[in-house]
DNA sequence: CGGCAGATTGACCCTCATCAATCAAGGTGG
DNA sequence: CCACCTTGATTGATGAGGGTCAATCTGCCG
């Protein structure tokens, strides 16, 4: 998608990329800065669904469904990069390969939540808080960051809300694994001294227990 | 998609419809009978994604993906109508709409998903239950079936793996409606006395607290 | 008739939510 | 520049909601 020019958009930390109901009118880059999306419900609920970050596409369930999804908000200032349907429309007109890749882009979508849901549907807090840092760790080495010392750009109720606990769980837990030497924290700074440590923390739950026997 | 022919495909209980990996080579309309989705993670993880019945698309995901990204298992003698990948490809450059069919398709999968999310991270157990039962019950209904008595194709395990419960929880809290008298269950033979009550189980969880003060 | 998979129910315990107090950091206005 | 206030984070005490382990029970199928 990097070849593809577009409109800037400058966005200031809290400001709204796209709302929930609203119609469909574009993709967006992230350039710079971080965003969330989060789902609401019709019965009162919202639920972070993720946070993404420089060279990821949002708006992608937008694609299909007309309208978005759910709401997209700056976690701190940003830019993003505006690809309207229109544009959209002809560049497929003109390289028909481009269809296949924004397929790719929907069923990535779908693989990113089956993801979530596995974790949200068998996981301990313990093993959530593992895999959400080893994720935001990949995630910043594949952008050319340091994999084990990064900012936290989210709070720890965001968090919470994405991976299903309550702030006060996820603080806790953080502080564990600092008390474990597995990472130091201090705020939003995150340092992980032992990624090995905290890949462990991951799997060795009962979930696995009848692969273990088998 | 009833228009679209193709080739039918009888399946007994418990064959596999297609396998995790295995590349893509067609869609699924269900016929007759009903399915379970599974998914499974490298580090031994099984869970049930979703239950599928008669006209409901099967394989979706592996449009953009092109494998198949879970096993697809039948839960009963069912048949399914296959609609292979090339004929897909040849019916979409003879009517460019059904394009925007398959993008919808897509997004529809998301909107599943991303509810099941919500549940997974934000309700209890009694309403998790409910909504489980609540969803069967309305697309029994939108096929013509009763919406209040009805069997249930799958295990109280499998219910569980969806909702995230362990299966004794499921048992119990329908044990627990039925002695509300909400419902009658016995085995897999479900009838719903007061399906408002069962709605009214769903949302009125401390998640709603700050909109009711607002 | 026997055996087995699935369901129910009970007892116990552990994880995480809840409630609450305190602390740290930043932003704002005087 | 400092005092104040707000927002976010930490930590403790307590309890409830489900998980775990185990014993029956019920159909169903061979």
């Amino acid at each position: 998608m990097s070849r593809v020019g577009g409109q800037r958009r400058r966005l200031r930390r809290g400001d709204y990329l796209y709302r929930y109901g609203a119609q469909f009118h574009a993709l967006f880059g992230v350039h710079a800065g971080s965003f969330k999306t989060v789902l609401l419900t019709e019965d009162g609920r919202e639920q972070v669904t993720g946070f993404h970050m420089a060279g990821e596409v949002l708006g992608v369930d937008g694609l299909g469904a007309d309208v978005y999804s759910g709401d997209a908000i700056a976690l701190e200032d940003g830019e993003v990069i505006e690809i309207p349907r229109d544009t959209l429309d002809t560049l497929v007109r003109h390289e028909p390969l481009l269809q296949r890749e924004l397929f790719r882009m929907l069923a990535g979508e779908i693989q990113r939540e089956r993801a979530l849901m596995v974790l949200l549907g068998s996981m301990r807090a313990e093993e959530r808080i593992a895999v959400f840092l080893l994720n935001l760790s990949q995630r910043m080495a594949s952008r050319g960051y340091s994999a084990t010392r990064f900012i936290l750009r989210m709070t720890r109720e965001e968090i919470g809300s994405l991976l299903g606990l309550k702030l006060e769980t996820v603080s806790r837990i953080l502080s564990r694994f600092q008390a474990e030497k597995m990472i130091r924290v201090h705020n939003r700074e995150i340092d992980l001294y032992e990624i090995d440590r905290l890949r462990a923390v991951v799997g060795r739950s009962d979930a696995r227990r009848d692969e273990a026997a088998a």
